[in-house]
DNA sequence: CTGAAAGCGCTTACAG
DNA sequence: CTGAAAGCGCTTACAG
């Protein structure tokens, strides 16, 4: 029923091997007059390749498989991006497969999708496995990378913004604009790249003579709602003059609430995000944040897939503080 | 290198025809004592499925191609999400292409990806293809099926909101409202959908006797720039007293350039978007909106193609309308 | 420059 | 219940 190159072939009085040889481009292996006859016949024909047939026995293929965190906050979506610009310079495909947030049945389910065929690599943006999965994934031999997820372990090659610096360098932005009080709003503490912005704040903190108080620290998912909790949180508990969040959802969410509760912003409260998407800049006031270049972090990823490189890997991608108005000058 | 079941089939003593039944679990074809011994050297071995193979055999597949509108409006998400829920439920596997915003390049490139292998179906979100690349699309042969993209022709199927009546009934809920200057900001007057909907706000203008005015229509992309530019257009040129909004991107960007002007939302300036994304309870006031169906209009999809459906096939997906307030009361 | 032949990893009538 | 054999659509040494 679909066109083979065996249809060409004959339609081209040529053998299939010649016909595989011109439509792979083979240069100088064939004659132009053949060329001609061969493509000729293909266009006729209609004929598109079978890809699986071509990796079957190539064992090789162009493909670039993402597995992807599927959450409201769109940051996955520019390394996307990133990823594709650089697979279509270089001819490579990408599939992509959505891993859900947390689930690890739905990962497991993803890697499989993904590697059930001979993918030249597999990026997986945004999620950090679990350590079952993380396990699967090593055993399929596939290259991979991680972008935009920490890990301790030398093993498990990643590209991502240096979480413990740019929460660091954001609390120290904090600090430099008159906030004392300093509340984290929006990171998991379970995961390792949670962990790294909590040391690389408590660490500024330090560095400061501020002495960390209890309830500051509100743990949570990057949402729109850890934002409004932390809020409440504080108005009960604590008393903070500033938030540093996870997200631009996690700064919405606490902008907001903190209206509710009568707070100006930026003079009772500054907040500060450490996305920056967009959406950052839509909000009235534009919220300061942490601007981490996940174009280039999946333009990288797509490029590392393609040279080789060994598990201790691992590249931080250079970020950038953009000052709004949700701080003070 | 890699295990095949020629593998397993040495390690369990039996031929490789035996191996794949069991591996299939095509019961009643052999025998329980056998299958534990393939079940147990395939585990032994570590052995993956190479599905590359199963399909080319079987000119079969499981797997569902989707061609993915990348854009900033996260609605696309939503109906992914629908159509991996459903998969998920039926075995499925899903892979996404993504297919940049209306570059018929990139879509063509995305087309022949998906497309290379022999996927169970296409479904195509949130894009309405070049005519050549339409027609690419339908020359491969694959079931095809359009999400949250609407046609005039009767050989393209889609599921998408009612775009005339959701455009229409937003129009009049706004009228109902108090309104009756009422622009509309951030649709595409190029594509059917967007015309629909002018059409469906022209018509609710008309049926309520208002006099539509030049420049109350300021078509554009569903950004937030969209929304910025009409209220600079509307302050110049003529008055609303309420803006209808493609998307809620729009909405906040048409809120934040209306405040720069001094007007009061919702007393001088009613604004209504037509997304019914997370978005658009977050900002505050909270947007009214048409709230559509993202992810039933997945899982529907997806359904539809596990059946088979004639190319005149269409479905309206239910909307609602979520009052904030952002509208009158 | 070109063709015949083997083979990639699987499935499935066919025969027993 | 099981196996030998053919074949899916392609590529690639090998020989000429």
């Amino acid at each position: 029923m679909n066109v083979t190159i065996k249809d060409i072939a004959k339609q081209a009085n040529v053998s299939t091997s010649t016909v595989s040889r011109v439509l792979n481009g083979q240069d100088n292996f064939y004659a132009t007059k053949t060329a001609k006859k061969v493509h000729k016949a293909a266009l006729k024909l209609g004929y598109r390749k079978n890809t699986n047939a071509t990796e079957l026995v190539t064992k090789k293929s162009n493909t670039i498989g993402v597995i992807m965190l599927a959450n409201k906050t769109n940051f996955a979506n520019g390394i996307v991006d990133g990823i594709q610009d650089e697979a279509l310079h270089n001819k490579l495909n990408v599939i992509i497969v959505h891993a859900g947030e947390n689930d690890p049945v739905l990962q497991k389910k993803a890697i499989q999708t993904v590697t059930e065929r001979p993918v030249k690599g597999l990026l997986i943006v945004g999620i950090e496995l679990a350590d079952e999965n993380l396990q699967y994934l090593q055993q399929t031999g596939f290259p991979y990378l991680f972008i935009s997820a920490e890990f301790s372990q030398d093993n498990v090659p990643f590209i991502t913004t240096d979480n413990f610096y740019s929460a660091y360098t954001a609390t120290q932005f904090l600090v430099d604009h008159g906030y004392r009080k300093i509340g984290l709003a929006g990171i998991s503490d379970q995961s390792f790249m949670g962990k790294r912005r909590i040391a690389g704040y408590l660490d500024a903190l330090k560095h400061n003579k501020i002495n960390y108080e209890k309830n500051w620290l509100q743990p949570g998912n990057f949402s729109y709602q850890d934002g409004v909790v932390a809020i409440k949180k504080y108005q009960k508990n604590s008393n903070v003059d500033a938030v540093l969040c996870g997200s631009d959802y996690t700064a919405l969410g606490v902008l907001n609430e903190a209206r509710e509760h009568g707070l100006e912003v930026p003079g009772d409260l500054g907040i500060m995000s450490m996305d920056g998407t967009e959406l950052a800049q839509y909000i009235s006031p534009e919220i300061t944040s942490i601007e981490q270049s996940f174009f280039d972090m999946g333009v990288k990823g797509a490029k590392m897939l393609q040279k080789s490189f060994t598990n201790d890997f691992y590249q931080y991608i250079p970020f950038k503080i953009v000052e709004g108005n949700s701080t003070l000058k």
